[in-house]
DNA sequence: CTGAAAGCGCTTACAG
DNA sequence: CTGAAAGCGCTTACAG
């Protein structure tokens, strides 16, 4: 049986409300030191928790956020919530997660059961760029904020990557290592990342009058498997490419395996460049070339622009743009004669 | 303004309890036909979503569940954070995070920080063998279960990989090979996992009387960089084990890529083990022999053990210890002659 | 079949 | 400086 106010009151000889004014140090009323020595004693003693629950219902504040997350053992989206949860920790939120496996009805499902339990607001990893449940979810006024990916056009309670500029960079690198045929596994066109990232590959390629053969963009899934499928249909082509923008780095990483599976070498008889930099997390992408996204600061960054919203009840002006950079290793080297 | 039981009252015009006995379908009492339809149409209309928060407060069960975890960011942990809470949100459960980072200091603010949330029960995956925090715990008799790691001896509400089998199938696997200077790479022995292992070891190279070095322990720690530096001392020895088995697969990689560095070959010069079979989320570890844990199912172990001991207030005869099972791939081969 | 009331454990405006 | 009361949104035993 846990301690409450009441019975600590009890205990003291006070009123509850005596108990709960010292307690949370109420500023507007004081309370005599002796009182007030007695109370907290007697609730060290005893170790009293206050109960959130009966705090929330009554302030209609839980402290909590709810984050809904593709899947949390991915580790891009595990590194994510980690600095999501590290911001939220030290303002003494908590975090519930749920994940969704990017299918919308349990994204649906998931912001619905979320606002059930009164999170105070909500950070959403799963959208698309046509999305009807956060289309809904605008019209409520409820709080939250949309992470890495954003719907279309990009609102302003956005917190996302540099993906046009990332996408640039990328492609410059390999052009100005003399590359000419330089192909693109893309992620889906679904979501903001996907679709962002390939407009920046297509815009490069054309602002440098290279070919843009539409063999060039093959279709992948910003996982593993799908970079190696990608990278399979590139070497299959009468004339391959001598380059890859990957749409992340587990794409990188497949196409990698497929190249040298097929007997060539990275980079001399291709280049490949991800993007994220997961390096740090995925042995495989050690020394790979790619566009660094500080992804746990994007998460704090996110989780802080929410927690402004909820506090200062003023709604963002502008989206987050979080710029990336480019991080030249091993996987990239000038195009073959 | 979200819609409440009183205001649907209002709007059908009977009694909030009567709304309430429809919406939770009360299997006591029937509430005739018309009543019941124009309260459901209602409800649907205004989306009503119950308050959790007040609910759990009257019924006293909140169904969250906290889990502390040294760091979601670990694929090992996301992993088996996964299978927890694909099983949590089967029976309608939430789950908090906590991130402890290994700090005995964090384990308990979290764990009194998930207490004051009123959760029901808490999945703990950051114990140590000797954990004051988790001995008081067990003083209170709140419900929790150990996952992973367990305090020692082991307590029957835990749930925690065969370890010991594992270490010897490992070991005897090497031998098998023909391998008689075989080393280990531990983790700490402050946690049951690294401790048990590393038994498993000892026990199997003195049953096979192999040379029992103390040079041949060297202390990692979980991860990769631990793994390097353990090999790196390894291969200092004045005559370098043939054979490694490391205490997981982040140290196996790290092993292996000192190998590789050091100009030998792996399993060519000096063969390697893991643990785990982290081989699905780290590309490195493709290749790599190891002692196969199903993780996720772990997790789902750990918090079904949970629920049954909230639900069916009894708390486990026994503790649950997963079968593992060895994976032979390419970091293991016979020992140079 | 439905209403009225009590109470979960807090917070906070109102008295005195 | 402290008490008494109301109320957050539910659930549920008690009436009728």
């Amino acid at each position: 049986m846990a301690m409450t106010l009441k019975e600590l009151g009890r205990l003291a000889g006070v009123h509850p409300s005596t108990v709960a004014r010292v307690l949370n140090d109420d500023p507007q009323q004081r309370v005599s030191e002796e009182v007030r020595g007695r109370i907290l004693a007697l609730a060290r003693e005893h170790g009293y928790q206050p109960n959130h629950l009966a705090r929330s219902l009554r302030t209609k504040r839980s402290f909590v956020i709810g984050t809904a997350i593709p899947d949390i053992a991915n580790p891009f989206f595990a590194i994510l919530f980690r600095g999501i949860e590290d911001a939220l920790a030290a303002s003494r939120y908590s975090v519930i997660l749920a994940n969704t496996d990017d299918e919308p009805a349990r994204e649906q499902g998931s912001i619905d059961m979320l606002r059930g339990r009164q999170v105070d607001g909500l950070l959403i990893a799963t959208a698309r760029r046509e999305d009807p449940t956060i289309e809904a979810l605008v019209a409520t006024g409820f709080p939250f904020v949309l992470v890495n990916r954003h719907t279309d056009p990009i609102p302003p309670n956005a917190v996302v990557p540099d993906d046009y500029a990332g996408a640039v960079a990328a492609v410059e690198h390999l052009i100005g290592l003399g590359h000419r045929r330089i192909a693109h596994i893309s992620g889906s066109d679904e979501m903001s990342t996907g679709h962002t990232r390939r407009g920046g590959y297509l815009d490069t390629i054309r602002r440098h009058h290279l070919p843009a053969d539409p063999d060039m963009t093959v279709r992948g899934n910003f996982r593993e498997p799908g970079g190696y499928q990608g990278m399979r249909q590139l070497l299959d082509l009468p004339q391959r490419p001598t380059a890859v923008f990957a749409v992340n780095d587990l794409a990188a990483v497949g196409a990698i395996r497929a190249i040298e599976e097929a007997g060539l070498q990275v980079p001399r008889d291709i280049s490949i460049i991800g993007f994220n930099d997961l390096s740090a997390a995925i042995g495989a992408a050690r020394l790979l070339t790619t566009v660094r996204l500080p992804l746990h600061n994007m998460g704090k960054a996110a989780a802080a622009h929410l927690l402004a919203q909820i506090t200062c009840d003023t709604v963002a002006r502008e989206p987050v743009v979080i710029p990336v950079e480019l991080v030249v290793r091993q996987s990239t080297g000038p195009a073959p004669a």
